[in-house]
DNA sequence: CATCCGTGGGA
DNA sequence: TTCCCAAGGAT
């Protein structure tokens, strides 16, 4: 059991104003966003696509609006539904999240789609504990699936509501320590009316008022009752723990052009872990120390072999990485082909599965 | 429970 | 420039 302050307690005997407030704010607020049925069109009866509402939950696992939107309308316009998607070729499907990140999430939400389609008879199950058994379904996205398309009660939690609550209940308990107090202050605010509008009402207050900087305590539907309103403890809560720091890797990178069509020598890395399965330009391994002259032993082959201006930099999860890029010219008959090897024309080149970084690379060795 | 896993935009 | 982090999941 948790222990619960006197204020925290007041705050759950008031979830019913609480929810009935934020959800007039909702009504009036609310984001349009493509996957979303608005408020007052569900009153009218419309009711949300499963499929849309999954796939942009797993989208948006990690990753903001903006940076979804364009990748939403790719995928429902070249697979409208589950069933397209669990026709499709995984290899097209990671050509269409290319630059999203995260790639695993692809690779899930292709294994997630053939499941539904074999086992589920191409329809989503309703259940919370049900759509926690499909692959990268995890209690967030279980929770969003059941409660927003299916109109289940769930705790919805990400990290928008743990920042709101844990303002408004003023809950001190670093994450992820916190959680589990979270997700039961969740579960006494969500109505059993209008589960779904209230999930995607505290998301949106996180999204736009209750934000982690300088957050607009005085536009906010839960001012008179938050914890820590215009205060500078809203700003430092949720507490977390503090972040190591990112060691920075380094590697070279091998961009082989092909004088006569421009087309470009490429590979496909390894299946799992970073970047796995996706495609990239030969190059050595990124390790922890400097060294540009090893990288000969790595060439894909003999040639000359120039730098280009301007290392590459870029960031990932959990180091930063610095590429030298070298670039050669040679004849697609130098190479005694590979397995898992090609030659990518300039074309094709928007189409294949390269993660941000590569592109880099490429711009980087073409410009 | 800790670690691994991308990216782009804002401060 | 650098740092932060955004609708998390798998292992």
């Amino acid at each position: 059991m948790h222990k619960f302050t006197c204020e925290y307690t007041l705050i759950l005997m008031r979830s019913a104003s609480l929810n009935q407030s934020l959800l007039k704010w909702y009504d009036r607020h609310a984001r349009r966003l493509p996957w979303r049925v608005s408020p007052e069109d569900r009153k009218l009866g419309e009711i949300p696509d499963p499929y849309r509402i999954w796939l942009s939950e797993v989208m948006l696992q990690q990753t903001t609006v903006a940076a979804v939107k364009d990748y939403f309308e790719k995928f429902t316009n070249a697979w409208p539904s589950v069933e397209d998607l669990a026709a499709a070729d995984e290899e097209d499907v990671m050509k269409a999240w290319a630059g999203l990140g995260y790639y695993s999430r692809a690779r899930n939400l292709k294994k997630c789609a053939d499941t539904v389609a074999r086992d589920h008879g191409g329809r989503f199950p309703e259940a919370e504990d049900a759509l926690l058994k499909l692959p990268g379904i995890g209690p967030y996205t279980a929770a969003a699936i059941a409660t927003i398309a299916f109109d289940r009660h769930a705790a919805v939690v990400d990290g928008n509501v743990e920042r709101v609550l844990t303002r408004l209940t003023q809950i001190e308990t670093p994450l992820p320590e916190a959680k589990s107090q979270i997700r039961d202050v969740m579960a006494t605010l969500t109505p059993h009316d209008r589960p779904g509008d209230f999930a995607q009402a505290v998301m949106d207050l996180g999204a736009t008022i209750c934000t982690p900087k300088r957050p607009a305590c005085g536009l906010c539907p839960w001012m008179s009752d938050c914890k820590v309103q215009n205060s500078s403890l809203a700003e430092a809560l949720p507490r977390k723990a503090p972040k190591k720091e990112k060691p920075t890797r380094y590697g070279a990178a091998f961009v082989a052009v092909d004088r006569e069509s421009g087309a470009i020598l490429l590979r496909r890395r390894p299946p799992k872990g970073l970047l796995g399965g996706m495609t990239e330009v030969p190059g050595t391994d990124w390790s922890e120390a400097f060294d540009v002259s090893g990288a000969q032993e790595h060439v894909p082959f003999p040639s000359e072999w120039r730098i280009c201006a301007g290392v590459v930099k870029h960031t990932f999860t959990h180091f930063h990485l610095r590429l030298t890029v070298l670039r050669a010219y040679a004849p697609q008959d130098i190479l005694r082909m590979v397995e898992g090897t090609w030659w990518s024309p300039p074309a094709a080149l928007d189409e294949e599965a390269l993660p941000t970084v590569m592109r880099k690379v490429l711009s980087a060795a073409l410009d």
